[in-house]
Formats: C-alpha cells, sequence, structure tokens
DNA sequence: CCGCAAAGTTGTCATTGACAACATTGGGGC
DNA sequence: GCCCCAATGTTGTCAATGACAACTTTGCGG
C-alpha cells in the first residue's frame, strides 16, 4: 500500500507546476522532486522518460488549458470582433501571471526542440484559434489593408513582450516602473491591450463597453 | 608560453557567446568551455568565480553594444522623433537577431537575479535612452495623450515579443509562418514596427521615405 | 489463486559546478 | 641582472544530477 504511490504522475507534475513557478524551470531537478514526494530518486522514470519528457507534458496540459482560458475570456466578450479580439489579448497575458509554470514550459526552448505529435498539434491549435480571431476583427474593419500574419505577429508579440515584462523579476530596478503609484496590473494589462487594438478609443469610456463601436471607428482607414 | 593562455578571459567570452548562440544558454558548460580552448577544467574559476559571474560579464558587455546599436541606428535616422523611435524599433529586433548570445544573456532570469551595480547601471541607461526617444516622441504628437510608462511598455513589448518570436525555433510548424513566400525578415520587421509607430501610414511609401511626414498624421488623435 | 506487468527501489556511471591545494611563469622592485 | 610573488593555470576531490540497469513488490485479471 505504501509501496505503489498511486498516482505519482499527478502529483509529479503538481509539484514541478509549483517548483517553476517559485523557482524557475531551470531549477527543476526530477531528484528533488522525487525527494519532495517521498519516493526514490529513479521513480520518476516510470511515469517519465526524462526532464524533457515532464516538461513536454506539462506544456501540453498548460497548452490544452490555454486554449480552453482564452476560448472562454473570449465567448465571454461581446460578440464584437473586436471587443473579442481584445479580450483575447487580455487572457493571453493574464493566463501568463495566472499559471506561470503552464506559461513558461510551453514557452521553453528545450520543450520545442524535443516536441511531440500532441503538442504539436495543440500549438496549432492555437495558432488557428488566433488567427481565426484576428481575421474576423479584420473583416470588421479593423487594420483591414494588413495581412493577417503581420497583424496576428503584432498581435502576439505584444502580449507576449507584456507577459515576459510582467512575469520576469528581470531588468532590474528601473527597466519597468510596474505597480507605479495608482495602477494596478488588470489596468495596465488593459492599457496596453487598448494600444494594440485602437489607439484612438476615447480614454474616459474604456470599461466594459468602451469598444461598442469599435469597427466602425478608431483605428480604420 | 604555454602555461599561460594570454587573453583567456575574452576567448571564454567568444567561445560562450558562440555556444549560447548554437545551442542556448542552458546547453553552456564552463568545463566544455574550458576543453574547447584546451585549458584545465578550473581554468575559467581564475576569471569568473561562477557560471552566473560569466554570464553577468556577458550580458553587461552585451548591455554596452546594445545602447550603442541603438543609439547608432537612431542617430542614423531622420531626425524626426517618430522616426527615430521607429529606427531603435527596428534596431532592438535587428540585434536580437546579429547578437543572439548578447541578447540572450541580458535577458535571461538567472542574469538578472544576480545582477550587479556594472549590469544595473547599464540597464538602467537602456531605459532612460528608450524613456526619452519615447517622451521626444510623443512630444511631437504621437500617441500624446498616453502615459510615457504605458507608450514604452506597449513599444518594448511588441519589439521583445517579436525578437522572441523570430529567434526561437519555437512554437513548431505553424505556430509562426516566417519567411513565408516573399517576404524577407527585414520587411517584416519593418511592417511590425510600422504597426507600432504609425498604423495608418500609407502602405505604398514605406521604404527609407515612408515617415517622412510622421508626427502629423497618422496615429495621433 | 497465481503470474505477470505496472510501479517503485537500490545501485552505478558520467557530467558538471564548485572548491582546495599545488605549480608555473613573467614582470617589477631592488 | 636577479629574485620574489601575484597572476594564472593545473590536478584532485566532492556533492548533485540525469540516465540507465537490475532487482523487488504489489495487485489485478484470466
Amino acid at each position: 500500500m505504501s509501496y505503489h504511490h498511486g498516482n505519482l504522475r499527478q502529483k509529479l507534475l503538481e509539484r514541478a507546476a509549483h517548483v517553476i513557478a517559485e523557482q524557475g524551470i531551470e531549477s527543476l531537478s526530477l531528484r528533488a522532486l522525487a525527494r519532495d514526494l517521498g519516493v526514490s530518486h529513479a521513480a520518476p522514470t516510470r511515469h517519465f522518460a526524462d526532464k524533457a519528457a515532464l516538461l513536454r507534458a506539462l506544456a501540453t496540459e498548460g497548452s490544452d488549458r490555454f486554449i480552453d482560458y482564452i476560448m472562454t475570456a473570449a465567448d465571454e466578450a461581446k460578440d464584437d470582433p473586436l471587443e473579442r479580439y481584445a479580450a483575447m489579448g487580455k487572457a493571453y497575458i493574464r493566463f501568463s501571471l495566472t499559471y506561470p509554470a503552464y506559461y513558461r514550459a510551453i514557452n521553453h526552448p528545450e520543450v520545442a526542440a524535443h516536441a511531440d505529435r500532441k503538442l504539436n498539434e495543440s500549438a496549432e491549435r492555437r495558432h488557428d484559434m488566433i488567427f481565426e480571431a484576428a481575421r474576423a476583427a479584420q473583416a470588421a474593419g479593423w487594420l483591414s489593408d494588413e495581412r493577417t500574419e503581420d497583424v496576428m505577429m503584432f498581435s502576439i508579440a505584444t502580449v507576449r513582450g507584456a507577459a515576459a515584462s510582467l512575469s520576469d523579476p528581470l531588468h532590474g530596478p528601473g527597466e519597468m516602473n510596474l505597480e507605479d503609484e495608482d495602477s494596478t496590473t488588470d489596468e495596465l494589462i488593459e492599457r496596453i491591450v487598448r494600444l494594440i487594438i485602437d489607439p484612438a478609443a476615447p480614454q474616459k469610456s474604456r470599461g466594459r463597453n468602451a469598444q461598442k463601436n469599435a469597427g466602425t471607428k478608431g483605428r480604420n482607414r
């Protein structure tokens, strides 16, 4: 009864996520994980062939949740395509802060280098999801003269960079004054995404109704 | 004569940069570096107390070159502040592709965690350089109603995300169709930065003169 | 009820970062 | 001109880690 752990695989993933969130992916050690869970140093091998396999599993799980998270946020938004796209952008950044371990696993070079079919398929679903949303926003008039690939590259780059700037303790004191004075993270995300979507939108009404008429004003030509 | 290597410190940095560019920071090993240079495994200790110290040195050197690189690009641009800011954005992305080892070292979490005074000062100079350029662009009318912190966060996030998307082999097949058909990397950078700066700029004339009138048209309110 | 496969264990090896103790060399002070 | 010593490089060692091999325990299904 104490020999078979039962659900070691799941526990390993959970503990790994915890460690990654606390100390980063570099500090992850299979042996330390085993110690934390009170099993022998080689036990993880039964569930993950090597470190890359564990990270790949975490990334795959994370990528799927990422899709759900963003689709949920999109569906909760008004059905104006531009507002929907903005909601997805905000969700993208929020996911990276809410599930840092998933997000880091997804974006870790080592993981991408050892991707398998499932992970690649999930990545492709993510891509298609964003591509379709971008295309819909363009069809509604936003940046409609640009190539969709460029619009998507631009949007993803910005939210990705914002996620990086927000999560890394990185860039020491001075590089990025987050959370200054009276601005919460949510407000900052709101403003950043607004700059992607619609820099000319009226500042005063940028709450839930800010984009009510989006598609007929703002960044259109 | 063969005992004292002479300029081992410099050789170590160069070789480290090479390895990082080829195989990423994770694969960097002090012992492998020593082997490559034909010295004993402990020789690097004389120049860098530990791995973090080597990366810190690389990051500091890189940060200084980063500043020079961007300032040079800025000074070569027309003196319209917006065009200057765009030139800096493009230089930012190009630097990440031209000197991937420097760029990765600068942005590595482990490095930021062990920063010293020199590195922090260089990071601060980078920050100030960009901040001033953003402020000048705003003074010329671009996004002049936004907080400079937000404008800067937005700009940096986008170029940073673009750099990440362009350099990582990451996000397997399908996530990001770089270099499709007839588009070079330089053109892609051009289009991305144009989307930051001036989404309404005329598409036809986006060569060297594209932003000739920037600041009086385009993204202004 | 028992055998076999899943799951866990102990043991070992090569690699690595870090450190200590020792060796070599060349340049500056005398 | 010589010698000392500080800078630089070397050998040796240790603990941690990932990976692998060989063995053990357990419980489930025929």
